[in-house]
RNA sequence: GGUCGGAUGGCCGAGUGGCUAGGCUCAGCUCUGCAAAAGCUGCUACAGCGGUUCGAAUCCGCUUUCGACCUCCA
């Protein structure tokens, strides 16, 4: 198996991923809260972590994919005045909680499928592992290491820190935590300003509510990644993955939990994608600048100039390394649109491309140079998941392929054998790993046969050297959004916007 | 305020000591009835100042500036 090496955010360095079981590699990667739409946002990590998966496979692992669904808990973690934000819509759109996350849950898959994500080999919701969360929490109450409060539990982070580096991941002293002056419910009954929730006392209004030792109440968000990770993929695993923005204070108490928990430390390898921000600010809630995903598709939003394909976006997404941010603009996108069109149009070429069978190139240079392009993929990908590398490399392949179909590249100056390796280099890292797929709906056979009248028409026409009348049917195809292309065969291509 | 990370050509973005990243845009050319597409060519930058070095976008220092996290966040 080749060496993949990958940047720890914990060690702050790249290191050679060494999974705990041969030929096997688990990865966790924090699910969205479900309690509204998803959002631009969303698409970075689900599809950096996507890659990351269909990578691991493509080296030859097994791959559990484990993506949680928040639908519980840190909703209703909140200051005073926030509630419960379940509760709150709920009310507001007059829905069962549960049918509420029910709706935002199918919102999301469908846009993770449209962004061609697989689905996860495990979607573990919080609702669904209250009994696995309790006795989690049980067990750090008996180690000495929470303490309960008028019905809730608080994780008691000053004696964890006398053992263990508390703030190693996010590069935090707990002194200055200490000092912090934020406002949180429940503040005054902790023993300390840092400690984080483990399970919350629920309000009389609340409506989440489950049983427990400590009374009726609802698990803290931390607590469920820490309970559903070991469950599905032992105390121990090898990725953990997520957005910058979790590595405080979600991922530093899952780590600080799991020690508790298990006495060692969870996770070998944590990975975080950076952010994506609108305009040089990072988008949020908090921000108002939110571009739903449904809005994005549809370009229904003030800042969009039009609607975006979700390849376009997946494209524009892996033309960045994860660990950079991403601006988002209609320029940058735009661009995208281009230049995802035109190498998945190579792609579509050179899969058509016949070989004259030749065994030794007409060209030996640009044969050696196709070779080492395909091959150094592989390279960039474990590399810490260069993907932006890739697709230059990529890039360098398009005009061969181009240069072959248009004429300007002799059909043999590649050997059979390479304009193999340039097909299987397209199919495995265009489509395989970074998940592309082609951005056109697929024709349909009525508009396939209403367009071959009309360029038969055309081809008569021109024939006639009547370019008025050619020129015509161009021009209107052109304006109902059909494209034609005269091919240099004499063929006509066509594209629809 | 504390901590951390950036500042790359018209735009987006790779890149950690020497080798053209790439894309998009733009201009010219080839092909073409014309277009489109495609190919070729051109545009060659690293915030500023200082330092280390034979050599720095890349290392060090300072300055300016932007952002992230410190509160739910992907």
């Amino acid at each position: 198996m080749p060496k993949l090496f990958l940047y720890n955010s914990y060690t702050r360095q790249k290191e050679e991923f060494i999974p705990i079981t041969p030929g096997y590699a688990g990865l966790y990667v924090c699910g969205p809260t479900v309690s509204g739409e998803s959002h631009l946002g969303h698409a970075r990590p689900y599809i950096t972590f996507d890659v990351v998966k269909r990578y691991l496979r493509h080296l030859g692992y097994k791959v559990r994919y484990v993506r949680n669904i928040t639908d519980a808990g840190h909703f209703e973690e909140e200051g005073r005045e926030a509630i419960d934000k379940v509760n709150e819509k709920a009310k507001l759109e007059k829905l069962e909680p549960m049918e509420m996350v029910q709706k935002y849950t199918n919102l999301f898959h469908h846009g993770m499928k449209l962004f061609n994500c697989e689905d996860p080999s495990i979607e573990p919701t919080a609702t669904g592992h209250i009994i696995e969360q309790i006795n989690m929490i049980e067990t750090i109450i008996a180690k000495g290491y929470a303490y309960e409060v008028n019905g809730s539990v608080y994780f008691d982070i000053t004696r964890y820190a006398e053992l263990y580096p508390y703030g190693k991941l996010s590069g935090r002293v707990l002194e200055d935590q200490l000092e912090t002056t934020r406002e949180l419910d429940g503040q005054e009954e902790k023993r300390n300003k840092a400690d984080f929730a483990l399970w919350k006392s629920a309000p009389p209004e609340h409506i989440m509510r489950w049983k427990s030792p400590w009374g009726e109440g609802f698990p803290g968000w931390h607590i469920e990644c820490s309970a559903m990770s070991s469950k599905y993929l032992g105390d121990v695993f090898d990725i953990h993955g997520g957005g910058m923005d979790l590595q405080f204070p979600h991922h530093e108490s899952e780590i600080a939990q799991s020690t508790i928990a298990h006495g060692h430390a969870p996770v070998n390898y944590w990975m975080h994608n950076n952010m994506i921000t609108i305009n040089g600010k990072k988008m949020g809630k908090s921000y108002n600048n939110v571009i739903k995903l449904s809005e994005l598709f549809s370009g229904n939003h003030p800042i969009l100039e039009q609607a975006y394909h979700p390849m376009v976006v997946r494209f524009y997404i892996l033309t960045t390394h994860y660990r950079s941010t991403l601006d988002f603009s209609n320029e940058a996108l735009q661009a995208a649109e281009r230049a995802a069109r035109r190498l998945w149009e190579a792609y579509e070429l050179v899969k058509k491309l016949s070989h004259p069978g030749n065994e030794t190139p007409a060209d030996a240079n640009l044969d050696a140079q196709v070779n080492t392009w395909c091959r150094e993929c592989e390279d960039f990908m474990s590399d810490d998941f260069n993907t932006a590398k890739v697709i230059a490399n990529l890039f360098f392949l398009a005009p061969v392929i181009n240069g072959i179909k248009g004429g300007q590249v002799a059909p043999g100056a590649l050997s059979a054998a390479t304009l193999e390796l340039v097909k299987d280099t397209f199919k495995t890292y265009l489509e395989d790993i970074m998940g592309m797929q082609p951005m056109q709906a697929s024709q349909n056979n009525k508009l396939d046969s209403v367009l071959s009248v009309l360029i038969d028409i055309r081809k008569d026409a021109k024939k006639r050297k009547d370019f008025a009348t050619s020129d015509q049917i161009r021009n209107k195809l052109a304006e109902a959004g059909v494209l034609l292309k005269d091919e240099k065969d004499g063929s006509v291509s066509y594209t629809v916007e």
